[in-house]
DNA sequence: AAGCGCCTCAACCGCTCCCGT
DNA sequence: TACGGGAGCGGTTGAGGCGCT
């Protein structure tokens, strides 16, 4: 029907974010909260197109991510979600606090299902595979090298399907996105991603409020990054996102949801 | 040390869903 | 009820990183 594009192609920067637009980004969100995200760039003064802004910031700047690899529990999680869900990556993570659906799925795709496989499972079906392919995974290849942690590489696998039982030390308490987290500062000097984005050097000014900088530091955007990922451990799986619970329960209801849909 | 090939993951694209009118 | 517009979702891509030869 030729809908109209989300943005105009002319003059919209594709590609990699800088810092500078990171910091842009947040500073406008930290301030405005989510508005509607067309008007987040012209607004946020940033040349992208709104999609890439909200990408950015649920995929990447949002003050509630949790970095680095799935853990084994997390991993486990995944795979029960995904037995009951199928691909649908953002209810998913829905259940996983602090983890994203892009992550979630590109964790799925490069070691999940690799894992599954070597298993013996169908990582679609999550039924046992026919002719066991563990063999055939045997083949000498550098990946499966990095992949062969000892971990869950030995589990048994009774079950064609894959239960969630064993996975009462999944540690989100709850769901929900966590989206507006930002609002819970009253003061941005104390968002400590604010902080780690003025550890950019360089860096011009913004209209803002220049009480937000913060010297102390560092001068790199990585080593800022890794600031911010330190200080920032209290917003994962300590935080209490609003639902009571997430064992089984959270799965019943959403099974209940999946019917009424 | 250099080159090559594979892997990872951030970001994009296009479709679907949802909501307001 | 139908339609249009915006947001969200899932699949895909490709640049950069890393390990092996």
């Amino acid at each position: 029907m030729g809908r109209q594009p989300c943005c105009d192609k002319l003059g919209v920067k594709k590609g990699p974010w800088t810092a500078d637009e990171d910091k842009k980004l947040v500073n406008f969100i930290l301030t405005n909260g989510q508005c509607c995200w067309r008007a987040v760039p012209k607004l946020a003064g940033l040349l992208r197109c709104g999609k890439s802004c909200r990408l950015r910031w649920t995929n990447y700047l949002r003050p509630d991510l949790k970095r680095g690899l799935l853990n084994e529990a997390e991993e486990q999680l995944v795979i029960d979600l995904h037995a009951r869900l199928g691909n649908r990556w953002s209810k998913i993570a829905g259940k996983m606090p602090g983890r994203t659906d892009n992550e979630i799925k590109n964790h799925w795709n490069t070691h999940i299902k690799k894992k599954l496989v070597k298993r013996g499972i169908d990582p679609v079906t999550h039924e046992l595979l026919k002719k066991q392919p563990a063999q055939e995974s045997q083949a000498p290849s550098r990946d499966r090298d990095r992949d062969t942690k000892p971990e869950s590489e030995n589990a048994p696998e009774s079950d064609s399907v894959v239960t969630s039982e064993d996975t009462t030390s999944s540690p989100p308490e709850n769901s929900s996105s966590g989206e507006s987290r930002s609002s819970d500062f009253t003061n941005l000097d104390e968002h400590p991603l604010v902080s780690f984005l003025w550890g950019d050097e360089g860096y011009e000014e913004p209209p803002l409020d220049s009480s937000w900088k913060f010297p102390g530091l560092g001068d790199n955007y990585d080593a800022s990054m890794s600031f911010w990922e330190e200080n920032c451990a209290w917003l994962s799986f300590d935080q209490d996102f609003g639902v009571d619970n997430f064992g089984l329960e959270c799965l019943t209801d959403m099974e209940m949801a999946d019917r009424q849909s």
